[in-house]
DNA sequence: GTCTATAACCCGATAGAC
DNA sequence: GTCTATCGGGTTATAGAC
């Protein structure tokens, strides 16, 4: 063969993921991705159709990286505790790459495949949940959990936050959050 | 004067704000945007330092456009009530102006005086929270409550819940909300 | 099948004439 | 205050070398 592989998929994520986190979204170039794996400008699109397939590519090694560095830091530890830690390493993530973060919600166009690996984050999420709520209120409680820390979040990137700590905000949203999960029936 | 203005900034963010809406971020020019005022491509340069300025204040008629819209649901009642009405209409207008409500939040940059409409926006909803939670524990119950708002729109936005009806969450929520809130000792 | 080369078309931004 | 002209850079599609 005459022109062997320079490069693969994996390796264009990882220097796609690196050059989202310093320099956010909004300026990711392929023309300079390319060139900093020592590619044609264009060389890029023989193994994604458009910015748009790379866009939903990263989604998911966005996914994948805020898993692995919450499964890094929560211990083992009561269902309460595990939640309170969940949150911690959620919230400390979208704090340390807040460009990362951001793909991590990114609305996805019509008629669209979900991702596997925010899927695999949600199974592990929602299972730590129905341990404190049971089976039957599982899922809105995951969802108002996850809805909440987003949210804050969110705040904290847009410099929301008086004083920038978000600290006495969390912790009243996440013991009315516990409040509510742990007085319903558990019955699973 | 050999040419008399033909516009000015009120006329420029309004069909700003109506080509935001259809088309999104992204894909809003200011060329296009000019040439439908019927201007050069560059005339909006008198107005607006460059697009980040235009952002920040189109960011500002967002947060205008969406008081103005809670103003017109709610209607007076008892605080809880009040503020039920208010969750409503907020996720409401995110639904149906999606492209709007993304600029609501944008995380501005560095060193950035706050943006004066949603300053009012936030006194308003601060407001209405304290007079369930009383003074001391308001700012943290506004700031949850706005937090925890944004996150059922932004994940509603990205299509994550299942039917499509972020019901049973909101409900989950906002009780567990209310019920935090109206433990607290009412001290104003 | 993979990379290179090129070109058409878009955008943001600046300079200078009127 | 608006215009024309232009620069640099980005995306995308096509044609062709290997």
């Amino acid at each position: 063969m005459a022109y062997p592989s320079k490069t693969d998929r994996e390796t264009i994520l990882a220097a796609a993921v690196e050059q989202l986190d310093r320099q956010g979204l909004r300026s990711l170039s392929l023309r300079a991705l390319a060139a900093s794996l020592e590619l044609a400008p264009n060389a890029l699109y023989r193994y994604f159709a458009d910015r748009a397939a790379l866009e939903e590519a990263l989604a998911g090694e966005v996914s994948r990286i805020l898993h692995a560095s919450i499964l890094r830091i929560v211990r083992k530890a009561g269902p309460e505790q595990a939640i309170r830690g969940i949150a911690r390493a959620y919230l400390a993530f979208a704090r340390k790459h807040p460009n990362l973060y951001e793909l991590l919600l990114l609305p996805c166009a019509s008629g669209q495949e979900k991702s596997a690996p925010r899927e695999d984050l949600w199974i592990f999420f929602a299972g730590h949940v129905s341990s404190l709520t049971g089976q039957d209120h599982a899922d809105e409680a995951s969802m108002a959990l996850w809805a909440f820390l987003h949210g804050i979040a969110q705040l904290e990137a847009a410099q929301i936050f008086s004083d920038g700590k978000p600290g006495p905000t969390l912790d009243f949203g996440l013991n009315a959050w516990l409040a509510a999960a742990s007085s319903h029936p558990q019955k699973n």
